[in-house]
DNA sequence: TTGTATGCGTTATCAA
DNA sequence: TTGATAACGCATACAA
């Protein structure tokens, strides 16, 4: 055996697979075949350069794996931001069952701004995600060609749609808020008002918006001159927009929030209103995050399995990045959490 | 100019600096410094190359770049768990700044367990993190010697210590409990309890509860036999601590929490015992999470700088990551928010 | 200012 | 089962 090809041993830095080989006495595709596919190797010289791999304390350098390999065992995900819990939430899921698949993650947020969640996308692509996770489908179509091209597995979540290209997981943001809206105006609610986020760049705001619609029309409410605010989800504006929808005429006996983070800041704001809860006034929100049950009183709102969603989203994309498949998208089921703030209308 | 060395361009593939040099007209290291040092390359030939790049769709492979360059402009953060919302908003803020200055963002969480940290921190390692963000200082002197072998720089938040080898950022959580607790005391409590997260393997509990000592000595209390109940940072398990203080004998009139999670618990195990707070018994929380203001009665806390301890802690990574230097520990300042759930003991 | 040539540490193909 | 060796795509020292 010749080992006259390997380069000298360095005087000391990070041990490279020649390292090992040297040690080992075998050649570095021997080394690399007991880390990648231990089987291929007999049993002897296994065990000894698997020695050589603890003694030296040797990790495979990644920039040179991710070159030789294609792949780099990283997984992306570019959502709107950590701060609203049903992300954090997500992606912890997300992240652990990646984890147990062997894969990292790789984070960037959008703040719900598109022009920076495409720089986002371009940056994780850039970076070697082998997948990218996204929230909700509406995006420029040039993002979509971007990772075609370089063929990189997108799964959209938060958002079900079994039509599109983009394989995704989530629910239907429309049935879910159409189960709701039916249930107020059971209560005999006629006068209702909603609370949104921007409709244009966020698909899931507009498909609870249209929920509600549907289940106004079938209740025969006259939709177009139902009061809608746009607003940012934050409790200000939550505060700010459930003051603007009161002062409509006629006043709601009922406001949707499109999520439950507007939903507290209405019920805040009825507070400080001198309006009680749901007395003059029902509010629902969606998501049901910690705070909805938690709020005083307790918020009637739309539960959704963030856990399982990101949980199970990590288990299709590594599927996506080792299988080369393109799952079929997966609907998850919503359901009503009724609590205290939805009530019958004022007689 | 002879461009015979470069091989011809492939059928259709991601570009590479070949393809682009190609297209240019120019050497694959004059497109190379394009990118990296765009001024020292002329004007002409410049606009010529971007125009290259532009028109190919090129960016570089990440691979080859971490292999050629040795770094990844990749930071790694291991923490407890993003469900925590003092840690989504802090990493949120991290990530937002490491964006500004190029690099991205690498997430893994310990669960706030000690042996999954140390196998997060060497993967985050493996997989290249040119930094890493951690929490707190306790962890296994071996983690602190590999970090050191593999000249990989890391940074400790949400704690401060200036002595320490690896630098900090964070604030004294034991000033931080003597601040609060003597207000406490101020309003004349003689029988407090604690409820805390378990002191062995997390530091900063350690100090908050080493803080609430400390008052209660100043005060003259006998601290030995002050109750103290370590538990898992839940709602659930506040809920339960909280039943099993208020057994106590002498009853506490005041329960200091390890954090709002756990007082939030408190607080509702309060309202289920029919306790009036603060007439029967004041409780106070730590960290000043949204809950704390929106929480009925609303919780005396200790304001912390989540948001800028992330922002700050991404300029500091960055500068030891790129200038190569360990800077000095910085101490934020907390606060005390006295909210309604702090008054005078029971008569 | 630009080009040439080499090395970075793996993986993978092909032989032996 | 193992070894030699050619990619992989980029950065950079050195030369022109």
């Amino acid at each position: 055996m010749s080992r006259e090809s390997l380069p000298p041993t360095p005087a000391s830095s990070v041990p490279t697979l020649a390292d090992v080989a040297r040690m080992a006495n075998v050649s570095t595709a021997t080394v690399s075949r007991c880390l990648n596919s231990p089987d291929q190797v007999a049993e002897r010289t296994r065990t000894r350069v698997m020695a050589a791999v603890k003694g030296l304390g040797y990790a495979p350098n990644f920039g040179a794996r991710a070159l030789a390999s294609k792949q780099t065992n990283t997984i992306g995900a570019v959502i709107p931001t950590m701060e609203n819990a049903i992300f954090a939430r997500g992606i912890q899921a997300f992240q652990e069952e990646l984890g147990r698949h062997g894969y990292t993650l790789l984070v960037a947020s959008s703040s719900y701004q598109e022009a920076l969640e495409e720089e986002q996308i371009r940056t994780l692509t850039a970076r070697g995600a082998d997948g990218l996770l996204l929230i909700g489908f509406h995006r420029n179509a040039r993002v979509y060609e971007f990772l075609k091209t370089r063929s990189v597995p997108a799964l959209v979540a938060w958002a079900y749609d079994a039509e599109n290209n983009t394989p995704s997981i989530g629910f239907s943001n429309k049935h879910a808020m159409v189960d709701l809206a039916r249930i107020v105006f059971e209560k005999g609610h006629r006068h209702i008002g909603m609370i949104s986020a921007d409709t244009t760049a966020n698909d899931r705001a507009r498909d609870r918006l249209t929920g509600v619609k549907l289940a106004a029309g079938e209740a025969g409410l006259d939709v177009d001159r139902m009061p809608v605010i746009e607003t940012t989800y934050s409790i200000e504006c939550g505060v700010e927009a459930f003051r603007q929808i009161m002062a409509w005429t006629p006043r709601p006996t009922a406001v949707f929030c499109g999520n439950d983070v507007l939903a507290i800041g209405a019920l805040r704001a009825a507070k400080e209103m001198g309006l009680s809860v749901p007395g003059d006034v029902s509010i629902t929100g969606f998501d049901d995050i910690e705070l909805a049950s938690l709020a005083e009183p307790a918020l009637t709102t739309v539960h959704v399995p963030h856990r399982e969603m990101g949980r199970r989203a990590a288990g299709m994309l590594v599927d996506m990045v080792t299988k080369k498949i393109t799952p079929k998208s997966v609907e998850l089921q919503t359901d009503i959490r009724l609590r205290r703030t939805l009530g019958p209308p004022p007689t």
